[in-house]
DNA sequence: GTCTATACAAAGATAGAC
DNA sequence: GTCTATCTTTGTATAGAC
């Protein structure tokens, strides 16, 4: 595996036990093996480090968001039950948050072009959850209380929350508790 | 007002802007007007600060909670309208997110004693929503599509990570939205 | 209770050899 | 592409005067 690839599994790992203020270039120099300067040749500053995991992050559950779009004769319930997958992950690895959760976190303390990439994120996967839901909606799969972008950030946000809250609590299954709800809230009484 | 308490406010402030390890002394002692190494004065470490500040932060929400629970002929909707309050004065206000999600977003770099407290406070405010829920629902004010407990949960999360999406994205009225479907989850279809 | 001065470590970053 | 060595700034904390 090549080093700079290294050096992002590093950073990311790190920012989402620990948060981007405590992911110093020796850290993450130690986790590769290699010494602390070396890492400058890969990225120059930490801000590019850190702005290069966000962008490898969006774009992997970028390609993700849409394989489930493009599925033929999609099952919109499945297609939602795919997307909390990797938060469910998450939660069960334990000690781990979703990287753009702890960045938003940190938001004030964040350079520039780490907090542009961060809020794309977000909007990204409003965007794609409103769809799927629109969706549902209009094929009656889903009973919707709200607009369908109410409900994309409602659960966007319950899941980022849930894994800070899981995460502190060291509550079981906690993640999965609030997924289970969630759907319930798509499909009416 | 006395030297520690606007040292307290200070460092709230930085927590809930930037983050734990975005708060420098430095950064404390030039808002509050003193110099950096008389805060050891009040507070021995930054560690001890910044218990002391989610401890009375703990407080405040505490005496708030019991006293919503003390009132007599107490309207369940109403209580849970004064639960959202301060989450939607954050939310208002811009930039600042609740001081416990700040720092649960940072958990694997805090000292121990300040991850105790940021734990306890999630599971006060789980105890109190579960609380209210649990009789809403005997009273037939709440139509619950899950467990009391479930329900508390999920409000918890929502509320902590619209905080910090609505940070990053800079939509108007984030929580607000949030807020307005969770109540909506509350009282059947 | 606040100050100046200082110790000490860690951080991000640069220069130049191999 | 990685290293050693170094610079500079910042951060937490201590000592001791006022």
């Amino acid at each position: 595996m090549k080093t700079a690839d290294r050096l992002l599994d590093a950073a990311q790992d790190i920012i989402q036990r620990q948060g981007y203020n405590a992911m110093s270039f020796d850290d993450v120099a130690k986790m590769v093996g290699i010494k602390k300067p070396s890492i400058v040749h890969h990225f120059p500053t930490k801000a590019a480090l850190g702005k290069a995991v966000i962008q490898r992050y969006r774009e992997m559950f970028g390609q993700a968001l849409a394989g489930i779009l493009a599925q033929p004769d999609q099952d919109l319930r499945q297609a939602l039950e795919f997307y909390f997958g990797p938060f469910l992950e998450l939660d069960e690895k334990g000690n781990s948050i979703c990287l753009c959760g702890s960045l938003a976190g940190e938001f004030g303390a964040l350079p520039d072009a780490i907090r542009t990439e961060v809020g794309l994120f977000f909007v990204d996967h409003q965007t794609w959850l409103t769809l799927i839901l629109k969706r549902g909606a209009e094929e009656g799969i889903f009973q919707l209380s709200g607009q369908p972008n109410q409900h994309a950030c409602l659960i966007l946000s319950a899941l980022q929350g849930a894994l800070i809250v899981s995460r502190a609590t060291a509550a079981p299954h906690y993640v999965q508790q609030i997924a289970d709800l969630l759907k319930k809230g798509l499909v009416g009484t």
